[in-house]
DNA sequence: AAAAGAATCCCCCGCACGGGGGATAGGCGC
DNA sequence: GCGCCTATCCCCCGTGCGGGGGATTCTTTT
């Protein structure tokens, strides 16, 4: 599909055991013209300027500005990037939400090694790799909404139904809304129980 | 310190990626006489058995059963193997833990690939890598009172005010002095962004 | 075509929440 | 003894929260 020596590719994830275990792992495959690696995505961006890379590897569990975030801004300022997720837990809602951000795959950190590659491949091609696969985790969770989650990620910032709305551009009713489904599908009492929840479910994560 | 071709070591994670990506990583280090990897502690177990490594990688965050009981299990039934816990947050009462159940080290997955080498001999020679740097998260947490940490788990797990204070035998108005002093601490704007602050910082885990 | 779910918006209402003031004890350091 | 911290308790007060009831548009599934 891809000639050998012609995959630039870029690999974001703030561990350096991660980010030069992928590097090792795949340096070998003869498909790469240059990998570069970034810690962050302040480190990441210039990177994209100058590297120009097809693929981007990105981790969306990061300190600081978090993945989300990168993938965001790299999906709109050069579109021609196609960006790779790799995250540890591949809840459905949040595959989701990352599709709708704009990315071009979304990969369990489970996978293994055939299937990066592959993935890395079909999604360099203008292909997408979202696999339905399930995460071998709890995820007894009862399935939050794309929309949910970004709902219930802000409530871990302390924000208010009406700023929530000033967000995402919808109105506080439609906040509370999504809140209570939220709570339902939690079982949680008040907000402080849901994130709590979400953190014990993986739907949150404390590396981010 | 350690003769080429000599060591033994077995990787256990979870995730495809990590495990062969450390492989990958180390393998050209010409110290290993053989790398093993596992992605459970059921697979570890009878590899434990056979290969008799010298060092043990492991992950501390795995779904089933968790990392700490490998690590309590390997500890004892093997007391010559030596385990390195490798973890994404290096909480401090995570890395007492760790210590505490028999492992001889443990390091951040930001580490980069020197200082894992280094710690994988330091460990195999007997020694113990218990680095007290402070991971470069955000961890500048004012420390929460004996006290207030107890109100802060009540808080996630959906509890009033006045149920609190019921709970730990105490007036709900003192609750609220607690739950303030929380909020002060953490930065947090309501009950919601201190639980969430509290996971990132460590004080809370989902792993229990 | 019909059913189901997601996302959006609206109403009423009671009360717990969180911010602002305090006070009184006990423990620890020096 | 004096300061500092923690834990305990108390008041007032506004408003955001969460529960209850709805409705409408979509898309997706059946």
């Amino acid at each position: 599909m891809n000639p050998d020596n012609s995959l630039r590719l870029l690999i974001i994830d703030d561990h350096a055991v991660v980010r030069e275990g992928l590097e090792a792992m795949l340096g070998v495959a003869p498909c790469f013209e240059r990998i570069a690696t970034a810690a962050s995505t302040e480190e990441a961006l210039p990177i994209c300027e100058s590297l120009r890379p097809h693929v981007v590897l990105l981790d969306l569990r990061m300190p600081g500005s978090d993945g989300f975030n990168a993938l965001e801004i790299i999906h709109q300022r050069w579109t021609d990037i196609r960006v790779l997720v790799l995250s540890a837990s591949a809840t459905a809602a949040e595959v989701k939400l990352a599709r709708r951000s704009g990315a071009a795959g979304y990969l369990s950190k489970s996978a293994d090694r055939a299937t990066l590659l592959d993935s890395i491949q079909t999604v360099a091609a203008g292909g997408f790799v979202f696999s339905p696969d399930p995460d071998p985790y709890p995820s007894s969770c009862p399935a939050l909404s794309a929309r949910e989650l970004e709902v219930l990620r802000h409530l871990g910032r302390g924000l208010s139904r009406e700023e929530l709305g000033q967000v995402l551009g919808i109105s506080a009713e439609t906040v509370k809304s999504h809140i209570k489904a939220i709570f339902q599908k939690l079982g949680a009492a008040d907000r402080a129980e849901a994130i709590a929840r979400a953190y014990e479910l993986g739907l949150l994560s404390a590396e981010r």
